[in-house]
DNA sequence: CTGAAAGCGCTAACAA
DNA sequence: TTGTTAGCGCTTTCAG
């Protein structure tokens, strides 16, 4: 296909006949160049399709507009959302996004991080607080700009930007408690390598404890992070167990609407209903939540606004030197038709006061 | 945070007391320097947090290593699986993936793609056929590489990887066919600037009219892509004409999976039953399709494989010249609960004898 | 407003 | 095996 080279700034300059120094100006600032000259140099790109050389340029200016982002999978509508907020509001500000993934784990994060940090990001955005930490010692000797994303946390000492988990977790089982729930059994993705789900899981275990007493200790069941394991994991318990399969639980509560979803559908088949026979809560608020059957109560991640964040708070800082600080998002629980209110008045009464003092009441 | 600049090359060739060369053959072609200055070098380079200039390597190699692709968003799922498995594919071979969206079509793809060029990937993956013709020719006259993903069509001019989307709806319809079904309505999501979406239909329509003569038109409606618009209007037909809202109709064939989803849940909530009031078949193949109540006959786009096959292709042409050409992919119809068979002895044994012959027998 | 020329930081001949 | 040096193609002073 390709004989000729492209053409560069010179061949341009000669056929404007002009400078290369003004060819650059009418590319990058036309306003200082006088129109009949830029003029001559606008048809002469178009004559060459001249196209600048990027890296030329981006060793001269040392700016690469591209940031980098890691994640494990694209496969996951969380990180999807997530990435299309991010990629719009990068894009706005003229950067670009490259996205890495490590296969779900398969390979190293650190390993994925020098592949980025050697095509040249300027940025990096890691989700999560458990990274490396030869990695994290990394990024900061080489004073590489990055933010954790999907957390918050202002005790570390990274920038993050994101939502409390933990404070998530406490939040869904709360709602549990005052809707009468007692035997909750959790239903979570790995939790390994995963402080998101870890905290979640944490939160959801305190809160707890906090109203049952430290013994409590709900049931709970680590699956894939799927559909399919959540389907089959509730499949088998009913094949085997029969009717009692979930007889202790009055509710499962999910780390992760993926899982829910995979538990609704399977309870469905079964012939359990929800929410009369057993409740279900999920995490993430996807776009099917809404319509499933019943739909799903679940908390709905902040992923868009978290997306605009980032992008604000990383551009700001490599051009104006801002300071990263963290950010806290809100993210709001969705309440729909998947959980019961199994009535406990002393309970509910107990959440609705909502105080510390209150917990004296009793 | 940062005072001191990020060191060089030159640094690190003075502290290791070699020459720039040396630093850089340890870099690129380790074998080729004495161990012993190796190691000297790599002392140096981990003591200065040495990080190579990824701008001034690819301005002096002339390669940037990254891809880019443009998607009209990345919330897709169908997008997702693919793009994951483009990065594999393509980190496998050491490049990386830049990608970017038009936002569900907001900012045109051109602009888009300006950009990308502008940033300095070596190739392009653009979905689909249809383009902005000037567009196209930029990208021929600027001697670009691209491919056209997720189609195949060996008589365009441009190389195409991916699958026969007219076929599939032809598979499709005839599968339908064959289970009796004549009154078939169609949903779609939207079909301007969608040659996929619209390319499905026509094989649809063209195969129902093979059968059924010429005068033959399935109801459609275009909807938008998305579980929501089509619950939506399921909800609504039903509300609105109750029990016969879609009496004429046997099967609905969605366009896209996303869509069908929506359909089997509003369905199931007004308590019509799929497959036995109502037959319904997909496109796309999502990990939950299998799990739907009843699980969902659909086709499985091989979006993986062309994941794959298009890294491949791209950095082979990149790297030794090979040319693009088009692969045309196989997607597998896989059948599931969704569809009933509706009986029809004459449509039955005329699909099953599949040659063109078969159809004088009538 | 325009041009000459000095880099930007690395790679790759070529020479030693 | 190692060093010297000339680019890679653009941006950006600094003069004019």
């Amino acid at each position: 296909m390709s004989k000729h080279k492209r053409a560069g700034i010179r061949q341009v300059a000669s056929l404007a006949g002009v400078s290369v120094a003004t060819v650059s100006r009418v590319l990058n600032m036309p306003d200082k160049v006088s129109p009949e000259t830029a003029e001559k140099v606008r048809l002469a790109v178009e004559q060459l399709n001249f196209i600048p050389n990027s890296s030329a340029r981006a060793l001269s200016t040392r700016s690469t507009r591209s940031i980098g982002i890691v994640v494990p999978t694209l496969e996951n509508l969380v990180y999807a959302k997530f990435l299309d907020a991010l990629e719009s509001s990068l894009a706005e500000r003229n950067y670009n996004l490259v996205v890495s993934t490590t296969r779900k784990g398969a390979i190293a994060e650190s390993l994925r991080v020098r592949d980025l940090v050697n095509i040249g990001v300027e940025a990096l955005i890691l989700p999560g607080l458990n990274h490396d930490a030869e990695l994290l010692d990394y990024l900061r000797r080489t004073d590489i700009t990055y933010v954790l994303s999907s957390v918050y946390d202002e005790a570390i000492e990274h920038p993050t930007i994101g939502y409390d988990n933990y404070a998530l977790g406490r939040k869904v089982a709360r709602y549990l408690v005052s809707h009468g729930h007692r035997n909750i059994q959790l239903l979570s993705g790995p939790l390994e390598n995963n402080d998101r789900t870890m905290m979640r899981f944490q939160g959801v275990v305190d809160e707890l404890q906090q109203h049952y007493g430290p013994e409590y200790q709900p049931q709970s069941q680590i699956l894939g992070l799927n559909t399919q394991s959540a389907y089959e994991y509730v499949w088998a318990s009913i094949e085997e167990k029969g009717e009692q399969a979930f007889s202790e639980a009055t509710a499962l509560l999910c780390l992760s609407d993926v899982i829910a979803i995979g538990v609704l559908l399977a309870l469905e088949k079964k012939g359990i209903v929800v929410p009369q026979d057993l409740s279900v809560i999920g995490f993430d608020n996807l776009e099917i939540s809404e319509f499933t059957n019943p739909s799903l109560t679940t908390v709905d991640l902040p992923v868009t606004e978290m997306g605009k964040r980032i992008a604000q708070a990383l551009v700001c800082h490599l051009e104006q030197g801002t300071p990263l600080i963290s950010h806290l998002l809100d993210a709001e629980l969705i309440i729909r038709e998947s959980v019961a209110d199994i009535g406990n008045d002393r309970v509910g009464s107990r959440i609705r006061n909502h105080d510390p003092s209150s917990r004296d009441h009793r």
